[in-house]
RNA sequence: GGGAGUUUAGCUCAGUUGGCUAGAGCAUCUGCCUUACAAGCAGAGGGUCAUAGGUUCGAGUCCUUUAACUCCCACCA
């Protein structure tokens, strides 16, 4: 039996102990029947609080784990957290108000190793309370050995088939992270700032001077040259001359280039090393000397003459200020424009040489298309965020850091000839910098060696999580079973990271792509067009606070609201649906079950309006795989939350009477209506399960586990009642609903009780035999003396009778 | 500049391959203590389906136009 009032603050906790106790949610390895249905968790990032939008992203996924479960599918469902790298050195440095580089590199690394297993614990609580079922056996970190092995190997199997690769290549750089950054770590942000139109005067002549346009003035130290289009007739004549440099009082010449628009600024552009992308382009077309203005942490070098130690920003005030001065700004004109930041920090985002390691991804463009076309994107839509990432990519993959925490890469340079030396695969995981290399530099013979002492990107070793799942290298047999994986879940923010990345190396490793389908979910908005953000402070959507307000079941119900891929507005208001279907599940769950107590369920022929409600009951059910299969999972709940209420207002209510007075009734109409109520409560619950797992194991383990007998509804499978597929029958308990319908609004509307009897009714119906043989549940339900019936479409409602 | 999504009741959103009078919840209003639930139930009002055209026997749905909002990408001289 079930308690009075269903308390969801001691429930909720002891079930979630169960469920680890009993192993409820282990993915069975010895199976060999089951289907396996595998899903590559994203690996929450530790780089702060957990926020409404991750339980949001996160829920969606896990009601498909659940669900697959509940199809009779040997769920392999891992959990990870992704704790290396930037994300978690700035998390690092701002909770304990330090700086990498101010300290030594094993300290600070030993502090963040502290930092992250407390964040960790804290996420993993979180999920645990939100009642999440991923096999907490499978947990993985990116930063442990293991994950760090498998790092590796990919390192190793790119390096060996020729795919990464160490130059001195233009790469983006951050100078308040001090580190190269990839391009998908690029945010926009647009500033005011300002046109600056200079005199460059040409070569030999006091008043002759190319007015040229900048908005990075700062950099007419690192000047090249200066391109014009060769199709621009207004600067032909000085094509091959020289122009001198303002300020700086060095010449550079004036060459062609197609990139140079016309229509831009005054058509003439200078080429420093590097303002923009399109400098390093023309540095290696022209083979170009690098000249620094910038150096790593944003102060420019000894090249600026009297600015330098001064920050670029500063100093282009002062330029600005001097070439007035000068007598060599013509003009500036105000300009709002996008400009490149580093997505963690927001600083501008600069360009710079050094040594750095690359994996290719632009020579492959084709074959990341196909990939994206062999993976089945939920919506279908997103595909072309894929698409058109892949299509404007620029840059290799710059997988090296300047950092310190994360996972090193296995490799070490000759310090007599330079020659790159890797590890072994069996020596793996290595750290360069407290090892050797087993053996000389192949090359040369040495014995001295540098180590590499960057990091690896952690997107690097994210992007291998099908890899550390699956035992890649380390277990064929569980690689084999489990790739491709089945499904990628992740919210739209990270398609061109973590999607893209680990499409590259599924292919570079193994040629094959990493999963079978990808189901991209929303955001939470704080409101129109605002993220939610801890640092604008509008996040007063705290996940733990929630639950324990409303309880995990309803902040669950909440994440399913909604269609799949879209962005959703956080508002609590929408807590009260999910509290008031919470309620009436329990509630309605105790009162059928005290006519079903001790029942099982045996073939009886079922009345008119029972047999409609299992074949409303069936056609619910289809629509609800329908939807799941798209990983609608919202959708899906919307079918049987509808189906529900049906239930309990109107079937529930007809059938009542029936069960409480077999005497009047009949012992037959009780047993089909117990049937019934039987099959359809306990085949909700199970639906319901997916999404509100606690309430329904809470209501299944005081009912249903008596005669199902299984230790939790979390290991029953969804399916149809029986033998009620009828459809034409849908209509005709329809027609009853509503002439039920109609009578109560006169009811309604005469302000009487609806318990009150009617003296006489007139049906008037198409469905008059369908009716007629619900004539006793119509009586029953509305207190009616007298009821006729006959063909048309109309209802006579006829005296009230009253006390 | 290229692309994607959205636009349906005051609010949040459903509406499948075109098919009865366009639906639900919230909010508002009117009632009802009905042998589960007043944290409940019944009912009412409220919509030119963003816009303009087209295809069709028939369009919220398909095609074209315009507009607004959001997002992704590019441009960053």
């Amino acid at each position: 039996m079930l308690e009075n009032k269903y308390d969801f603050k001691t429930s909720e906790k002891k079930w979630q102990d169960f469920w680890q106790e009993k192993g409820v949610y282990r993915f069975d390895r010895e199976n060999q029947t089951k289907p396996i249905y595998s899903i590559d968790t994203p690996p929450p990032t530790v780089s702060g609080k957990i926020h409404i939008g991750h339980i949001f992203s996160y829920s969606q996924a896990e009601f498909v784990a659940r669900y697959k479960r509940m199809r009779g599918y040997n769920v392999f469902y891992p959990f990870g957290f992704d704790d290396n790298g930037l994300p978690t050195e700035l998390l690092v440095e701002k909770e304990r108000g330090i700086k990498a580089y101010s300290m030594p590199r094993e300290e600070f690394t030993n502090i963040c190793m502290e930092v992250v297993n407390k964040y960790v614990d804290e996420f993993k609580n979180l999920f645990i309370k939100i009642g999440n079922s991923a096999d907490w056996s499978l947990r993985y970190h990116t930063v442990s050995p293991d994950a760090q092995k498998t790092s590796q190997m990919s390192f190793l199997d790119l390096y060996k088939k020729g795919k990464v690769y160490y130059a001195n290549a233009p790469a983006l750089w951050c100078t308040k992270c001090r580190t190269a950054i990839a391009q998908s770590e690029l945010e926009t942000k647009e500033i005011e700032t300002t046109f600056n139109h200079l005199k460059f005067f040409v070569e030999g002549s006091d008043s002759e001077f190319l007015e040229i346009a900048t908005t990075r003035p700062e950099f007419l130290c690192a000047c090249d040259c200066v391109f014009v289009n060769p199709n621009d007739k207004r600067y032909a004549h000085l094509v091959g001359k020289n122009v001198k440099v303002p300020l700086y009082n060095y010449y550079v010449p004036i060459m062609t280039d197609d990139k140079a628009d016309m229509e831009k600024g005054t058509g003439a552009v200078m080429c420093c090393t590097f303002g923009d992308q399109t400098d390093t382009q023309w540095f290696k077309k022209y083979n170009l000397e690098y000249k620094v203005a910038i150096d790593d942490a944003g102060y420019m070098t000894e090249r600026a003459g009297k600015y330098a130690g001064l920050k670029c920003k500063e100093v282009r005030e002062q330029i600005i200020a001097d070439l007035k001065e000068a007598g060599l700004l013509i003009g500036q004109d105000p300009l709002t424009h996008q400009v490149s930041v580093h997505e963690r920090c927001g600083t501008e985002v600069e360009i710079n040489l050094k040594k750095q390691w690359f994996i290719k991804t632009l020579e492959n463009k084709e074959e990341w298309r196909k990939k994206g076309d062999q993976i089945t994107w939920y919506p279908a839509f997103m595909q072309s965020r894929y698409n058109d990432w892949v299509e404007n990519l620029m840059m290799d993959w710059c997988i090296s850091r300047q950092k310190y925490f994360g996972v090193p890469f296995p490799v070490w340079y000759c310090k007599d000839c330079g020659e790159i030396i890797v590890a072994q695969k069996e020596d793996l995981p290595v750290n360069p910098i407290s090892t050797s290399p087993k053996h000389a530099c192949p090359k040369c013979g040495g014995n001295n060696f540098i180590p590499e002492s960057d990091i690896l990107d952690t997107w690097a070793t994210s992007s291998v999580t099908p890899q550390i799942n699956c035992k890649w290298n380390i277990d064929d047999k569980t690689y084999n079973r489990l790739m491709p994986m089945s499904l990628r879940p992740n919210a739209h923010d990270i398609i061109r990271t973590w999607d893209f990345y680990t499409i590259v190396k599924s292919f570079y490793h193994s040629g094959i792509k990493p999963w079978d389908n990808i189901m991209i979910s929303g955001f939470i908005m704080a409101s129109a067009g605002e993220k939610i953000s801890k640092s604008k402070g509008n996040a007063k959507s705290d996940p733990i606070a929630l639950i324990d307000t409303y309880s995990a079941d309803v902040t669950r119900y909440w994440t399913a609201t909604g269609s799949l891929g879209r962005d959703i507005i956080f508002g609590e208001e929408e807590f009260k649906n999910g509290q008031r279907l919470l309620n009436k599940l329990y509630n309605a769950s105790k009162f059928v079950w005290q006519f079903v107590d001790g029942y099982t369920p045996k073939d009886v022929e079922l009345l008119p309006m029972d047999k409609w409600l299992c074949a409303k009951y069936n056609a619910m059910f289809d629509n609800f795989i329908k939807y799941f299969e798209k990983y609608e999972v919202g959708l899906a709940m919307g079918e049987l939350e509808s189906f529900f209420w049906n239930f309990c207002d109107n079937y529930v209510e007809i059938v009542k009477n029936r069960l409480y007075k077999p005497e009047i009734y009949g012992e037959k109409a009780k047993e089909s209506a117990q049937y019934v109520c039987y099959n359809a409560l306990l085949g909700m619950l199970k639906m319901f399960a997916i999404y509100m797992p606690h309430v329904t194991e809470e209501i299944y383990q005081n009912t249903f586990k008596s005669t199902v007998g299984e230790i939790s509804i979390h290991k029953l499978e969804i399916g149809k009642i029986k033998d009620y597929e009828d459809k034409e029958i849908l209509p005709m308990g329809d027609e009853v609903v509503s002439v039920v319908s109609k009578i109560r609004q006169s009811k309604s509307e005469a302000k009487v009780s609806l318990k009150t009897e009617i003296e006489t009714v007139q049906i008037k119906t198409k469905y008059v035999d369908f009716v007629k043989s619900c004539e006793a549940d119509i009586r029953a339900v509305m207190s009616i003396k007298n009821l006729e019936i006959s063909d048309g479409d109309d209802v006579i409602v006829g005296k009230f009778i009253q006390e």
